[in-house]
DNA sequence: TAGTGGTCTAGACCACTCC
DNA sequence: GAGTGGTCTAGACCACTAG
C-alpha cells in the first residue's frame, strides 16, 4: 500500500508544524521563523501560509504577536471536552431500546423547591412555566430521570404539545435550534422519589446534569437529568490534534 | 456610548451571519446566495467571503457541497463542552487555599486491582510503573484523592523526581507539553480506604475521572481523580457562539 | 520608527457533483 | 457537461508594538 498523501498544501503544512510541537521538536517559548520566511521555505504563498499560522494560533499551539512573531504556546492546562449527546441517542449508540415515559405535566408557578432544584432564580419561573416529568428507558429499564421548566413566554408551542409522545429535550432542539447552555454535573446520593422512581436503593451514587438553556438573554429551559451512577459515565476524549 | 463597530469585515459579515442563523432568520436547511454572489452583495473579494463560510461551516452552522451549494445545518445535538483544568487551578479559581500531600510512591508492578482501578490492559503496567497516591486539599480540606501510575518507559525522568513537593499533573505537564487524554467520568458510592482518605462517611457519593494520557499509541499515566460529590461539580458553558 | 502580523483583493485553476 | 466550492497566488496597505 502506497503511503497516502495528503490533501492540501495548508493541510500539509499543519500537520508538519503541530507535529513538530507535539513530539517536542519545538518546545514551548520556541520562536518560530516570520511569515514571509517560512513561505519562501516552503515554496507557497503568504496567505497559504498565514492560513496554517493563524489556525494554529486558533487551536492555541502558538501564540502571534505583531513585531515579536510567532512562538509555541506554554502547553494548555489539562482539560477535556465533554460531549453529552441527546438522550435518545445515547442509548440507540449501546444498541439498548429506547422508550420516554411522561410522568407529570403541570402548567404552574413554581415554589422554592422547583426553583433550587433547577437552579432558577426567583424572578424566573414564577409563572409562564411547563412542568414536566419523565422517564427514559434502555431495554425497559430506567436510565435518566428528567426534571424540566419550559419557559412558556418564551416558547408558547410547548402548551400545545403532546409530551407524551415526543421527548421534550428532542421536540425543543428542532424548535429552537441554536441555543445556548450551561451545565453542571456532580456526584450525588439519590433518595426519596427520585430513587423510587430510578429503582435505586436510597443512597445510590447518581450523576446529576443541570442544564440550563437559554437563548440571547431569556432562559428558554431546565433540566436536570439523573442518571444512576454506576451504570452511566461521560466519556471525553481530549488531545492537541488539529483538523478533522 | 457609541455602538461598537465591529473590528474586521469578515468578522462584521461572520457576526450577521450566524445571527441570521441562530435566530431563525436562516431556518435549518435554508440555501445560501451562492459565495460569489454573496461577495458581490457585500462588495468583498470572493476569498473575505470564503473566509466567512469556510469558518460557518467549521463550526458546523452550515453545511457546504460543491454543485448544491451551502446550507444551514440541522442543528447539532443537544451538547456540551467540559473543561477539566489543573486542579491546583482549580483549586485557586475558587479562592482556596491549596495543598498537595503525597501519601506514598511506589515503583513496581500492578496487580489486577491496580489494573481494574485505572482501567489498564494485562500488557500495561506490569512493568516500569511507578504508583503514586496523594491528596489534594482545599483549605485542608480533601478535594481530591488522585491514584496514578506513570509509565516510567516513556518518563524515565519521573524516577528522579520528588513528588512531594512537584504535583505529578503539574510536573507531567511541563515534562510532556503535549498529549492525548481520555477521560471516564462516573459517579460512585466511596468506600474503605478511600473513604477514610476524604473523610467521608461510607456510600457517599462521588465524582470519579478516570484519565488515560498518551502520546501517539503509548500510554504515559493513568490517572484516578476522586472528588467528593456534593462538593465538586463540573461545570460547562456550551453555544454556538463563532469567534473567540 | 521599522518590522511584524492582520487583512484584503482580483484573478486563476482544479475537482467534485448534480443534472 | 456546467456550475459550485476548494484552493492558491502575488501584491498591497494598515495597525500595532517592541526597541
Amino acid at each position: 500500500m502506497a503511503i497516502e498523501k495528503s490533501d492540501t498544501l495548508h493541510g500539509r503544512i499543519l500537520e508538519e508544524f503541530s507535529s513538530n510541537i507535539v513530539d517536542g521538536t519545538w518546545p514551548p517559548g520556541y520562536l518560530l521563523p516570520k511569515e514571509t520566511e517560512l513561505a519562501e521555505q516552503y515554496g507557497v504563498s503568504r496567505m497559504t501560509m498565514n492560513k496554517v499560522l493563524t489556525r494554529l494560533a486558533s487551536e492555541g499551539f502558538v501564540i502571534r504577536r505583531k513585531r515579536s512573531g510567532t512562538v509555541v504556546a506554554q502547553p494548555r492546562a489539562e482539560s477535556a471536552v465533554f460531549a453529552i449527546n441527546n438522550i435518545g441517542e445515547e442509548v440507540a449508540a449501546l444498541g439498548r431500546r429506547y422508550k420516554w415515559s411522561l410522568l407529570s405535566s403541570d402548567s404552574r408557578a413554581g415554589n422554592a423547591q422547583d426553583r433550587r432544584l433547577l437552579g432558577l432564580n426567583e424572578d424566573e419561573a414564577k409563572d409562564n412555566s411547563l412542568f414536566l416529568q419523565g422517564l427514559h428507558f434502555s431495554n425497559d429499564e430506567p436510565f435518566c430521570l428528567e426534571t424540566r421548566v419550559i419557559n412558556t413566554k418564551m416558547v408558547p408551542d410547548a402548551l400545545g404539545v403532546d409530551f407524551e409522545k415526543d421527548v421534550p429535550g428532542s421536540w425543543l432542539l428542532t424548535t429552537m435550534p441554536w441555543t445556548k447552555a450551561r451545565h453542571h454535573v456532580r456526584a450525588i446520593n439519590v433518595s426519596g422519589r427520585d430513587a423510587t422512581l430510578l429503582e435505586l436503593p436510597v443512597g445510590a451514587a447518581c450523576l446529576e446534569v443541570l442544564r440550563r438553556t437559554q437563548i440571547d438573554a431569556h432562559w428558554v429551559t431546565c433540566a436536570r437529568l439523573l442518571y444512576p451512577g454506576e451504570a452511566h459515565q461521560l466519556i471525553a476524549e481530549f488531545d492537541g490534534k488539529i483538523g478533522g
